[in-house]
RNA sequence: GCCCCUAUAGCUCAACGGAUAGAGCAAUGGUUUUCUAAACCAUAGAUGAGGGUUCGAUUCCUUCUGGGGGCGCCA
């Protein structure tokens, strides 16, 4: 990654500066290269003598220019990457990259193809990352769709960055739980809670399993179980997530795990009574008040079981875990957190909140009454390409105001098709390389075909060099959305290279009877070809040879 | 009352503290005898209000106003 080189000469330039007593001793703040917007401004720039200036003592300018001619007499093979370098007004160090370099990276990109941005960056580290965990009370809703886009998409770029991911799903399924036992009473008549037509119709479906049950608990459990099972099949299949672990809170009761994590938390000293129920002192580990976790009935609340569902996930070596969830969870965080400090865990544990979906006019979508726009019926309304992409653009923290028409309506004109027409575009032409004596297998997979350098150097269009400028760009998008989780970041990188292949084949024509060239610009498109692959791959989105 | 999220173009959304705030849709005008016009090009249009920190603020702090969520022995 030429970002990363960049970060590394700076560094090693301030640090050899300082040795030499041009600059004095100091900590050397986190190098930040970015991409300017303006051309002129470089391909990569850096605001680090800027941030110097208390340190060196010096103008942004004159930091900024010491640094510079740094780069250009220390062996930094400054020639191999750059054309040249400018120290602008306020102190930016503006970086251009050097034709050749880019020409290159073509047939890098050739050479790797799927794995082009696969980094190392995760070493390994066992993540856990549970999304949707719906409650197996009714199919999934277009809010359940936010957690279970993002958090698929997440997982491709952690595995990407080289993280060793597993994807889990909880089922909040126990008949100890009140939503199972309010299901329970729907299931045998005595209440309405949950009820729609698909719930009507799996009651009938079980009617003569159910009559024979009395208990709401194990009623609601064997409703539930039914209903989850579509869900599993529905994730699957139609939403084509693929999860590694289906985790059943029965499973935690059944090993007899919550009374084991109580008794523990006992003898820490970390529970006592108070009106007939028993307290956690989460007050001690930053939460504002006590919260309890065995009710006055006797039965264990959320939190402890929640508590002992993480004790399973921090047991299973999970130096990394991800937890997405709805907001209406968002003050379970402090409480959740609490309890990972409690345990003495010592990974990173993220909780990533998704903001609602309100339906147009502000109307809540409550699942207890029944009143849900499934995701199914999306899916199945505006194509599963066209939804994915849909949510995956917005930050997890905008507050989607949902509107089926509008949604219906901005489906045809949904960015999604830009994305994918160029894909198209890029197949139909080498659809037709026969025709010009370029028979395509030469170009794929095919170890024989040799990437001439020779040949790369005849790209040096503005266009071809803005295409490869993007193209490299992929590596750092899966650096940058591995570290900060903007998984939007991703479909935006998606538009922009589209854009840019769109200009390029506006401007350069692949086919044509200029061999040499046109060798060079098939190159260029199979570079692009993959990229876009991969890109649509992260967020599961299909690349269609054809539109 | 306390906690969390949020306010950007007519609409839906972007923008690691950086340079002239970007896209798409909608609007107006233009581009095809050449690899798919689901494309390209051009024009117009925005940071809720006030303070502060900084060389530099949409971004950080603070006050105000508006929108949403949460403050259960529900999950």
């Amino acid at each position: 990654m030429i970002r990363e080189e960049i970060k590394k000469m700076i560094e090693k330039s301030i640090k050899e500066l300082q040795k030499k007593g041009v600059f004095p001793k100091f900590k050397i703040p986190e190098i930040s290269v970015e991409h300017p917007e303006e051309e002129i401004h470089g391909d990569y720039a850096s605001n680090t003598a800027m941030q110097m200036t208390k340190s060196v003592k010096k103008t942004p300018i004159e930091i900024a220019k010491i640094l510079k001619d740094k780069f250009q007499v220390s062996g930094f093979r400054f020639q191999e990457f750059f054309e040249g370098v400018e120290v602008v007004k306020p102190g930016f160090i503006n970086f251009f990259i050097s034709e050749d370099y880019l020409q290159k990276q073509v047939g890098e990109i050739l050479k790797e193809k799927e794995k082009f941005g696969e980094l190392k960056i995760g070493k390994g580290i066992k993540t856990n990352i549970e999304f949707i965990s719906a409650n197996p009370t009714g199919p999934l809703h277009i809010g359940n769709g936010r957690g279970a886009f993002f958090g698929d998409s997440l997982a491709n770029v952690l595995e990407k960055a080289g993280f060793k991911v597993v994807r889990e799903y909880y089922i909040n399924n126990t008949k100890e739980s009140s939503q199972i036992k309010e299901l329970g009473k729907t299931a045998l008549g005595k209440g309405k809670s949950y009820l729609n037509d698909y719930l009507k119709s799996k009651i009938q479906h079980l009617k003569s399993k159910i009559r024979k049950i009395k208990d709401e608990g194990k009623a609601g459990y064997l409703l539930a179980q039914e209903i989850q099972k579509d869900n599993e099949n529905f994730i699957g299949k139609k939403l084509k997530i693929k999860f590694d672990v289906w985790f059943s809170e029965n499973k935690l009761y059944k090993k007899s795990k919550i009374k084991k994590i109580y008794n523990w938390l006992k003898r820490k000293n970390l529970v006592y009574k108070k009106e007939e129920a028993e307290w956690l002192r989460t007050k001690k580990f930053g939460v504002s008040k006590n919260e309890v976790i065995i009710r006055q009935s006797g039965e264990p609340t959320y939190l402890l079981s929640d508590i002992a569902y993480h004790k399973d996930k921090f047991e299973r070596g999970f130096l990394k875990i991800i937890d997405i969830w709805g907001a209406d969870h968002q003050g379970h965080i402090p409480k959740m957190k609490a309890g990972a400090k409690i345990l003495g865990y010592k990974g990173d544990l993220d909780i990533l909140i998704t903001q609602i979906i309100r339906l147009k006019g502000g109307k809540k979508l409550s699942k207890r009454k029944g009143e849900i726009i499934t995701l199914e019926e999306l899916v199945k309304e505006i194509s599963l390409d066209v939804t994915r992409f849909f949510y995956l653009t917005k930050s997890l923290n905008t507050q989607m105001e949902f509107d089926l028409d509008l949604a219906k309506e901005k489906s045809e004109k949904n960015p999604v098709y830009y994305v994918q027409y160029a894909h198209a575009r890029i197949c139909s032409i080498l659809r037709k390389c026969g025709n010009f004596q370029f028979p395509i297998s030469n170009f794929q997979i095919n170890s024989k075909f040799q990437i001439l350098n020779s040949k790369l150097r005849l790209l040096k269009h503005q266009s071809e060099l803005s295409l490869i400028k993007e193209l490299i760009r992929f590596p750092e998008i899966i650096e940058d959305t591995a570290e900060d989780y903007q998984v939007q970041r991703i479909p935006q990188y998606a538009i922009d290279l589209a854009t840019s292949f769109h200009q390029f084949y506006r401007d350069c024509r692949v086919l044509s009877k200029d061999k040499k060239l046109t060798e060079a610009r098939l190159n260029l498109i199979l570079a692009t070809k993959i990229v876009l692959k991969n890109t649509l791959g992260l967020i599961g989105i299909s690349a269609p040879e054809k539109m």
